[in-house]
RNA sequence: GUGGGUGUAGCUCAGGUGGCAGAGCGCCAGGUUGUGGUCCUGGAUGUCGGGGGUUCAAGUCCCCUCACUCACCCCA
């Protein structure tokens, strides 16, 4: 094969797609069932919009953004998350003009120039929502509960909720500050100093056991919330007790993203290996006026569809996918072929899913056809039953046969299939 | 980006020391000339990831390259 997809490109082919289909089909019902609406924004966008809105001091924006230049001289870029295009989104349509909190939510593609490999991709899927415009932490909890209860809904159990509260704009720079202090005084790497500098609570963050190792006793930023923060947090965490959605307190959870504020939330699986964070969200205070918008508290997470696919497949869940396939139609002959072309046709503009065999197959390779096609019946048409102006009706799983003339199959299907 | 591992049929993978390209599953056909799933028999399918080199001879050895993968970094 002389091309293939570009490297780290996650592409889904049947079988396994029908798997991927069902559950972006499941978080459309649940995130419906609790009043969010769809929106779908640009995949790409003016390169500003990340750079103010994720921050400048990210790996996202600083390395892995797959930016471009457009005919027209226009810096864009390929969204690498979706919370700022659907802020931008939000502004530009003035969705915040109407009843608060906007609830929106989004799917589709999201791009990051990574080293890929299983679980990590160059282009991967994200679920989104985000719920804007309200600072109260019953609508946190309401965001962390969508998504609990979808991963529920699919069958996985071992999917962990890790919580933490980052602070706001009052107390988070004061615990930045002592935390500075702290890490300058231990022995780390060039790259890690400059983290520092820049972001230095993604230092708490890092996995390699001589880092973890000094970073022990470091300052958390639980210890310093303001009152305003503590107290919020606090009941973020009464009401996920209500829920009984289980969490466990992550002092040191960060996230990668800059606009994140107080609630921040990450969902893990443990059989994902270095890439077990599956999903992940919080809180956003200040993003709307980082991207020259009004002060619009909000909330939101991204939910990685890939790492859920390999989480299901890890757990051994198999998701029962609806056959496509009703009815299938086993002509035998070149006649009986082009009269059920027509018939089947016509069964599907009666709302029944239909197929049958092409390319002159014999009639035991049409009825395997029939077979792996998942049809409850096939209809088998030969010359002789064109004759008879009938077809065979046969009920795939008890192998009972009926004749049923060509004018009322439809009818007859129907109340079968109901 | 850094450091390892892997790459052989559609899929999962065998192929000591260089010497005829293989199995299972799947696919197709026949057994059953108008009946699927089970069973039996037969068949097709390969740039051995790609390029270069060494050699009488390379899937096998060497170099380069691409992809996947594991860990770090980072994150979904």
């Amino acid at each position: 094969m002389s091309f293939q997809a570009p490297k780290g490109v996650k592409e889904y082919i049947p079988p396994q797609a029908e798997v991927y289909q069902a559950i972006r089909r499941r978080f459309a019902e649940a995130v419906g069932r609790a009043g969010y609406g769809y929106l779908e924004t640009a995949v790409f966008e003016d390169t500003q919009l990340f750079a103010r809105g994720v921050g400048e001091s990210t790996d996202v924006v600083s390395k892995e953004m797959y930016t471009f230049t457009d005919r027209g001289g226009r810096s864009l870029t390929l969204r690498p998350e979706f919370t700022a295009g659907v802020v931008r989104a939000v502004l530009e349509y003035g969705l915040h003009r109407g009843q608060l909190p906007v609830k929106v939510w989004t799917e589709g593609p999201v791009f990051r120039a990574e080293a890929p490999q299983e679980g990590r991709y160059r282009q991967f899927y994200q679920l989104d929502l985000e719920a804007i415009g309200s600072e109260d932490p019953a609508v946190d909890v309401e965001t962390i509960a969508v998504a609990w209860g979808w991963y529920a809904s699919l069958g996985l159990t071992r999917v962990r909720l890790l919580l933490n509260s980052l602070g706001c704009r009052e107390c988070r720079p004061i615990y930045r500050a002592r935390l500075q202090e702290f890490l300058r005084g231990l022995d780390l790497d060039e790259a890690t100093r400059a983290r520092i500098e820049i972001n230095p609570l993604r230092v708490l963050d890092d996995k390699r056991p001589e880092v973890q190792r000094q970073v022990e006793n470091a300052p958390l930023i639980g210890d310093h919330l303001c009152a305003g923060c503590k107290s919020y947090h606090d009941r973020v965490r009464e009401l996920l007790g209500d829920l009984s959605i289980p969490w466990e307190d992550s002092p040191r959870l960060v996230r990668g993203l800059d606009y994140y504020t107080r609630t921040a939330f990450e969902f893990d699986h443990p059989l994902l290996g270095a890439q077990s964070g599956i999903g992940g969200g919080g809180r956003y205070d200040g993003l709307s006026e980082a991207i020259g918008g009004p002060a619009l508290p909000g909330i939101g997470f991204g939910l990685g569809l890939d790492r859920t696919m390999i989480a299901l497949a890890r757990e051994g869940v198999e998701l029962t996918v609806p056959p496509r396939c009703q009815v299938y139609g086993v002509p035998l002959g070149e006649d009986a072929a082009r009269r059920m072309f027509s018939l089947v046709a016509g069964l599907r503009a009666e709302g029944i899913a239909a197929d049958m065999a092409y390319g002159g197959k014999g009639l035991k390779g049409a009825m395997k056809g029939a077979d792996r096609s998942g049809a409850r019946f096939a209809l088998i048409l030969g010359e002789r039953d064109l004759q008879a102006h009938a077809v065979q009706l046969k009920d795939l799983t008890t192998a009972e046969q009926t004749e049923v003339p060509l004018a009322q199959v439809a009818d007859v299907l129907k109340g079968k299939l109901s």
